[in-house]
RNA sequence: GAGACUGUAGCUCAGUUGGUUUAGAGCAUUACCUUGACAGGGUAGGGGUCGGGGGUUCGAAUCCCUCCAGUCUCACCA
């Protein structure tokens, strides 16, 4: 059969993924062997593949294929997540294209749109996972708000709320006036932005009182003016005297008028400082320092709001910094977290002036349903008109925005379900402090565990219809929550008596934060509640793999989770990704236009090209900046692959072997790229144990590429139109099989076809289903041998280089005679192929420097080349040069270490030796070197 | 404000508990080769006083202190 030229990424893919969905093996049955589950992070229901998705899932597939390869039980779970929030967002966005108004729908006819939505958009992420060759177990599908994972969610409600875990509250709460519900803390994300310090100006309500001060003042101004009106008409004296008089009289006139003016504003007025003036109607206190000598006189007094009129009083409370703006702050117990403490400390009233959609209301009085943003600036013209705007000055402030729709998060007092965070965090921060749930990279755990010493109580109640409904249902003052109505009625008529039916109760509308049924995930994909399930074999899973940005919204609550309903840890390790970034860090985004497509991709550089290109500069939690160009490298390394596969299928193969010398060539070769490999899967190996699969990646690369096609195909290619003998070849196929199913795991496409492109496989043999190889003993002494052989043909090559020679022009090459080249040459094969690579007509001992020559080191042992022509004797002496240069120094630093008494006597024996070792070589190579300089003449 | 992390070649990063040549890889770059698997190839090279300064040690990219630069998390002052 011919090959083609080129690996075709796009024919392997569509051929390989569907026979390994025919063969099943990707679903698992729990049975004897040892259980490796991975709960696939749920990407939005809706959502379509991006880079995160794709570094994420590679991730997870390469782990789970290499447990599949180690003959471990493999599954991976995928699914969906509802996401209340954006799905919802999506819905409502349709129907308004559509002309429809969510308010104008009842809840069911809504309900029944986003289904709609859900099931002809949903799940067309997990069809493109599959372009990426994600071998999940399909049939495991599982959906957040499918039946199964409902019924979990519900039940667990009413269990916390039943334990005390969970309580309704009054409280301030992060309202997100765009989707129209309340967010949880760890839904905004706050950043820094540019706004704007309004100073204003508050009448100070005196009562009519009059302040002693200004009385004084006023009366001396009217004397002053009295007399300064007299001295106009009165002459004194001189005029030159006259003048200086009424000169002195008009400053003084002045001095008392400025010094009214001052006293009065301070008499009269109160300057606040504040961000959002379209929240003064909202004011219901002004508050300065008690320790605030400026404000002393001000207690008990009450200032007026400007614009509106209302009088607030003036407070006194620790919470104010004196040195911050005017030192007195305007008090919005509505419109902010502070406010409103102090609000309760002081018995404020709580005027709130914003709709639920950033609007104000009729409470504010003025400028009734326009937007907050907009009020800003009409009330700010306001009170410029009316002269309450004293100053504006440029400020940065950290704002909050909503994590899903970015509008400016608006604090509000609302009555929400909270879960009590406090009761059921304390396992789940022992077991990642101890490791029992071991973090990948462990620096997340000081994170971790400051938010979980911290923690703040988590509101799960969300004003929105998609999504599960709470089960809790009121009946005036009392609450019932059960799982089913019938249940909740049942409880009401055991409290409040038979009478009570179902039509009195009324359900709460609101539905349940997304989280609060993702964090069930690790249990709830295998109907965990139940006991004696397939829960438990598969739970605890294996490894979580998932972006560092959700430690908090969903990490940290599965691990409390998981103590909480299954008594032990959802998940073993968990592997932070990073983020994905573009060449020049920026954080991938639409907005900035610079995520790709990852369907294009796939397109262009094939899955295992992008996989390639993914996993290749992915650091285990260091942030990954995405660059086309590796995935090109991915692409190029399967054509790579493909033409070595048709390299070898080329070659005629003959029965018996063809020359004794290619024979021991050929042998060598093979004994080394088994140890080699040996020592590569070592390095793998615990590369995998530490999730530093981009080292995997690169060491398999580098082997693939480096030992095996330049080194070990070059050695043991037969010379053109001529065959190879059946066991070498048989030998380069079992190599070849062998590193395809190492990187299975990473580029499951390609690796599987030239799988089966190598040897005639039977039914139900495949390269995913196979074993992956063990590391044998390692020979270091060969390995060492090889570096030698290795370093003698580069510089044979660098030697041909140098002098214009070609690289297939026969060269006599000898080595310098003596116990150490002979034990070089006793290693079977070993002249044999130094005259192969190197292209020798001969290789033979000498015991002196052949005329016409030029030399150098490998190892310990010293080797001329003739050289048909006239040496360079200038670039061979500058050649030499650098060399000794180099030893020199060399020898050098450790002289200077040999030569330090305390090293001598401090530093292991073994350290010592091997200094010396070092001296030993150095020297005698130098020695070789000076001996071939003074040859070359002066 | 509290805490964490990072700084190594032009770029992206390794360097695994301080000692296997005077620091490695990939990409980029330079020169040369190339009709016989592959121009998405081959061969060879150039390129770093490991952010600065101090200290501990026989020995520091690695440990400690300090400064500089950058990133992030949490909490937040109107």
């Amino acid at each position: 059969m011919k090959l083609a030229t080129r690996y075709n990424a796009q024919e392997t893919e569509a051929k390989w993924y569907p026979h390994w969905m025919d063969k099943k093996y990707f679903a698992s049955t729990p049975d004897d062997r040892e259980a490796f589950a991975i709960v696939i992070p749920p990407p939005n229901v809706t959502g379509i593949l991006h880079m995160g998705h794709m570094l994420n899932n590679t991730i997870q597939d390469i782990l789970i294929r290499k447990a599949r390869l180690d003959g471990k039980n493999a599954c991976w779970v995928p699914g969906t997540d509802h996401a209340s929030i954006a799905t919802e967002a999506k819905v409502v966005r349709k129907l308004r294209a559509e002309g429809i108004k969510k308010g104008d729908l009842t809840r069911e006819e809504f309900l029944k749109h986003a289904w709609d939505w859900t099931d002809e958009y949903g799940g067309k992420i997990l069809t493109q996972l599959r372009k990426l060759g994600a071998s999940c177990d399909w049939d495991r599908t599982a959906f957040t708000m499918d039946e199964v994972r409902s019924k979990q969610v519900i039940k667990i409600f009413v269990d916390l709320f039943n334990k005390g875990k969970l309580y309704r509250g009054l409280r301030m709460v992060n309202w997100d006036p765009e989707a129209q519900t309340v967010l949880s803390n760890e839904e905004v994300i706050y950043g820094d932005e540019d706004s704007l310090l309004y100073h204003l100006r508050y009448k100070i309500d005196h009562n009519g009182q009059e302040s002693p001060t200004l009385v004084r003042l006023e009366k001396k101004i009217k004397k002053l003016q009295r007399l300064l009106a007299q001295g106009k008409r009165k002459t004194y004296g001189s005029g030159t005297y006259q003048r200086s008089v009424i000169a002195g009289l008009r400053r003084m006139l002045a001095d008392a008028q400025r010094t009214y003016a001052a006293e009065s504003e301070a008499y009269n007025w109160l300057t606040i400082a504040t961000k959002r003036p379209e929240t003064i109607m909202g004011d219901t206190a002004i508050a300065v320092h008690p320790d605030d000598p400026r404000y002393a006189h001000l207690k008990g007094k009450r200032a007026i709001v400007p614009l509106i009129g209302r009088a607030v009083p003036i407070i006194f409370d620790d919470y104010v910094d004196m040195e911050f703006g005017t030192g007195a702050l305007k008090v919005t117990p509505a419109h902010d977290p502070n406010d409103y403490e102090i609000g309760l400390r002081h018995n404020l009233e709580v005027i709130d002036t914003i709709n639920d959609d950033g609007t104000m209301n009729e409470k504010a009085q003025i400028h009734i349903g326009t937007d907050r943003f907009e009020a800003r600036e009409l009330v700010k013209k306001d009170l410029e008109t009316a002269g309450f705007l004293v100053a504006i000055e440029p400020y940065t402030s950290s704002i909050g925005r909503s994590e899903r729709t970015g509008a400016v998060v608006e604090p509000k007092l609302s009555l929400q379900w909270y879960v009590d965070m406090k009761k059921i965090a304390d396992p789940a921060l022992k077991a990642v402090m101890s490791d029992e749930v071991e973090f990948f990279p462990k620096k997340y755990k000081n994170t971790y565990r400051h938010w979980m010493e911290n923690i703040r109580d988590w509101c799960i109640s969300r004003q929105l219809w998609w999504g599960h409904r709470i089960p809790a249902w009121y009946y005036e003052e009392e609450t019932f929550v059960a799982e089913t109505a019938e249940e909740a009625l049942a409880l009401a008529k055991a409290k409040l008596g038979d009478q009570i039916t179902l039509a009195d109760l009324q359900q709460d509308e609101d539905v349940l934060d997304t989280w609060f049924s993702s964090w069930l995930w690790p249990f709830s994909v295998f109907d965990g509640l139940e006991e004696g399930g397939e829960v438990d074999y598969y739970y605890p899973t294996s490894v979580l793999v998932t972006g560092w940005d959700i430690i908090f919204l969903w990490v940290a609550r599965m691990i409390m989770s998981g103590y909480e309903w299954k008594g032990t840890l959802p998940f073993q390790h968990v592997y932070f990704t990073g983020m994905v970034r573009d060449k020049q860090g920026r954080k991938m985004s639409k907005s900035l236009g610079n995520s790709p497509d990852a369907l294009k991709l796939i397109e262009d550089y094939g899955a295992d090209g992008v996989r390639f290109g993914v996993m290749s500069s992915s650091p285990a939690g260091g942030d990954l900046l995405f660059d086309k160009k590796l995935c090109e490298q991915g692409a190029a390394f399967c054509n790579k692959m493909w033409n070595a596969l048709r390299l070898i299928k080329g070659w005629e193969i003959a029965e018996s072997p063809v020359s004794e010398d290619l024979a021991k060539v050929n042998a060598l070769a093979a004994k080394w790229l088994a140890q080699s490999l040996s020592k590569t899967l070592e390095e793998i190996d615990k590369n995998f144990q530490e999730y530093r699969l981009s080292e995997v990646t690169m060491d398999l690369y580098n082997f693939i590429w480096g030992d095996f096609f330049s080194w070990y195909l070059e050695i043991i290619k037969p010379p053109y139109g001529s065959p190879i003998d059946r066991k070498t070849y048989n030998q380069a196929i079992d190599f070849f099989e062998q590193l395809m199913t190492v990187l299975h795991p990473i580029m499951p496409f390609v690796t599987e076809e030239i799988w089966h492109q190598l040897k005639d496989r039977k039914e139900g043999e495949d390269c995913i289903v196979s074993q992956f190889p063990k590391a044998g003993k390692i020979d270091e002494k060969l390995l060492k041998q090889f570096d030698v052989i290795k370093d003698t043909i580069t510089k044979i090559r660098e030697i041909r280089q140098k002098n214009s020679l070609k690289s297939y022009e026969p060269l006599k090459a000898f080595i310098q005679e003596g116990t150490s080249a002979q034990q070089f040459f006793s290693i079977e094969g070993t002249k044999e192929l130094l005259q192969k690579m190197a292209a020798l007509e001969s290789l033979d001992f000498t015991s002196k420097e052949p005329t016409n020559s030029v030399n150098f080191i490998a190892g310990t042992e010293q080797f001329y080349v003739e050289i048909n022509k006239t040496i360079d004797v200038e670039a061979e002496r500058a050649r030499l040069d650098k060399e000794l240069d180099y030893l020199e120094g060399f020898l050098n630093s450790v002289n200077k270490k040999l030569g330090n008494e305390r090293f001598v006597n401090n530093a292991p024996a073994k350290v010592v030796e091997n200094e010396r070792k070092k001296q030993q070589d150095a020297t005698a190579k130098i020695a070789i070197l000076k001996e071939s300089l003074a040859k070359l003449g002066t």
